[in-house]
Formats: C-alpha cells, sequence, structure tokens
DNA sequence: AACCCATACCTCTAAAAATGATGTATGATA
DNA sequence: TATCATACATCATTTTTAGAGGTATGGGTT
C-alpha cells in the first residue's frame, strides 16, 4: 500500500512550477512543505536517474563559475501527463487516510458513551 | 520520509470505531477506502504484534463454533494518544504533499504562456 | 594556515519495510 | 471435488529508505 513513487511525484511536482536542479529540488521540497518533507540526497539522486531513465524528465548541464556545475531538470509532456496520474492516484490516497484516521470515535462524543462501550466490551470476555 | 508509520495508523484510527479482529482491520482498511487502500496480511499481523508490545492496543481471544477463532483487539489510553501525533503528522505530511503536487504550473494557464517559458528555458542552455 | 560550512554532484551499504507465497484449519458454495 | 471466505500466522525475496561516505570549490571562521 502506502502512496507508491510519491518522492518522484513530488520531484515533477516541484518540475511544474520551472526547471530546477537536484540541489535547489531538494530544498524546494523542504521549504515549500514546511519541513513536513524533507528527501535525502542519496534518494533523490537515485530517484532522479530513473525519472529520466523513463523520460518523464531531461537534463542539460549548466555550467557555473567558482560553483560546482549544476544539472538541470525540466518536465516533459510524458512527465507532465504521468504527474496528472499520480495527482489522482494521490487524492485518492489521502482521501482514503483521511476517512481512516479521522473517523469519528464510536463513541458519539460523551465520555459517559466511552465508559458504555468500555463495559460492554468487557462483558463480551474484552478488557 | 513518506509519511512513517502510516499502517499503524490506519490500524489505530479504524480501532476508533470499536474493537476489532485483524481480518476484519484489514476489511474496513480496504472499504473505507474504497480501495485505494489495501494491506496485506504478511504486513498487518506483524504491524499489529508491534503495536500491541508498545502498549497500544491489546488483545483478546474470542473463540467461534466452526470458524477458526479471533483475536480481537481494542485501543488503550496510550494508543488513542499515539493516534492523536499521528493524526497531526498526517495532516502536516497531506499539506505538504498537497501544496507541491498541486502547486500551479508556472505557465499561468495559456498554452501560449507554456510556449513562452519552454523557449526561455531554451534560451538558456535548456532544451 | 587549518577548519568547517554551503554548494553540487554522486554511490554504497545496512537496516527497514512491502510483497507474495506458504501453512493450518473450517465451513459454505459451486 | 474444488475453490472460496474466514482467520490466524510466518517466511523469503525484493524493494525502499536512511545515513554515511566520496569528490570538488569557494567563503567565512578560529
Amino acid at each position: 500500500m502506502a502512496f507508491k513513487g510519491d518522492l518522484e511525484a513530488l520531484v515533477l511536482g516541484v518540475l511544474q512550477g520551472g526547471s530546477l536542479h537536484g540541489y535547489e529540488i531538494a530544498k524546494r521540497i523542504r521549504e515549500v512543505s514546511e519541513t513536513a518533507l524533507s528527501v535525502g540526497e542519496g534518494q533523490l539522486y537515485p530517484a532522479l536517474h530513473r525519472l529520466e531513465l523513463e523520460e518523464y524528465i531531461e537534463s542539460e548541464w549548466i555550467p557555473q563559475e567558482g560553483k560546482p556545475s549544476r544539472k538541470v531538470y525540466c518536465l516533459t509532456q510524458k512527465g507532465g501527463d504521468f504527474l496528472q496520474e499520480k495527482q489522482k492516484a494521490w487524492e485518492a490516497f489521502a482521501k482514503g487516510v483521511g476517512s481512516i484516521l479521522s473517523s469519528v470515535p464510536k463513541p458519539t462524543t460523551s465520555k459517559r458513551t466511552a465508559l458504555v462501550q468500555r463495559v460492554r466490551f468487557k462483558a463480551l470476555g474484552g478488557r
């Protein structure tokens, strides 16, 4: 289960906003999510290579003076289409998790009801 | 990254609605999420054992006639508290992923703008 | 001068997790 | 008779993740 290919989707999502290089992609993910998400480089670079192999993104080396060259990635048409699918998959996943996590606890709201439920379970052999 | 312990959270979430046995928990997760989520038994049972070990849930064997006995689990106080934390973590995670995936593509909306962006990237050495 | 930090790419390994198969057992259904 | 649904469980294989390490440059600190 688990939202499959979430990192891939995230990378494509960030690239929607324009072409970026790997190091910056990782920073964006941290910043945009307000540190709720964080991608290790050991995870990001292999992911970028996979995505490029599958032609969801394309890269170009951009030299810099004084600093290491950057490999700038841009989204392909195919990548954009794939991202759309991923967005739908994410929505279904999020809806599913949401509906399970935020399902109202049986005892409607009152502590008293909770107690009754507890006792009932006890009566059935629970503790 | 990835929503850590999502299966654990899901199990606790389902148990909010009342005590259940493993086989039923798996079914609930499938049903409530409208098949968006599915837990393999090879994943669920070890998870239940971990949760019980950590005292987030408690179990009781309930014999049945004709059918295999059931191990019925109920949420503990500690488990309920833990679930609350997990709910918060999920919200932060979902918000993060959501804001990245549904970030408006740079080209405001028109195809023309998209083209301009494309050309601009080209001018910078991209393709 | 020596050191660490930020930038920027990358790989590798050990641990963790997911998948699917296999096992046991019963009753119902086709 | 065979297969499916119930109901528990383990196990091996594969996949994923996290964290460390490696290369290289320039700027700032001690």
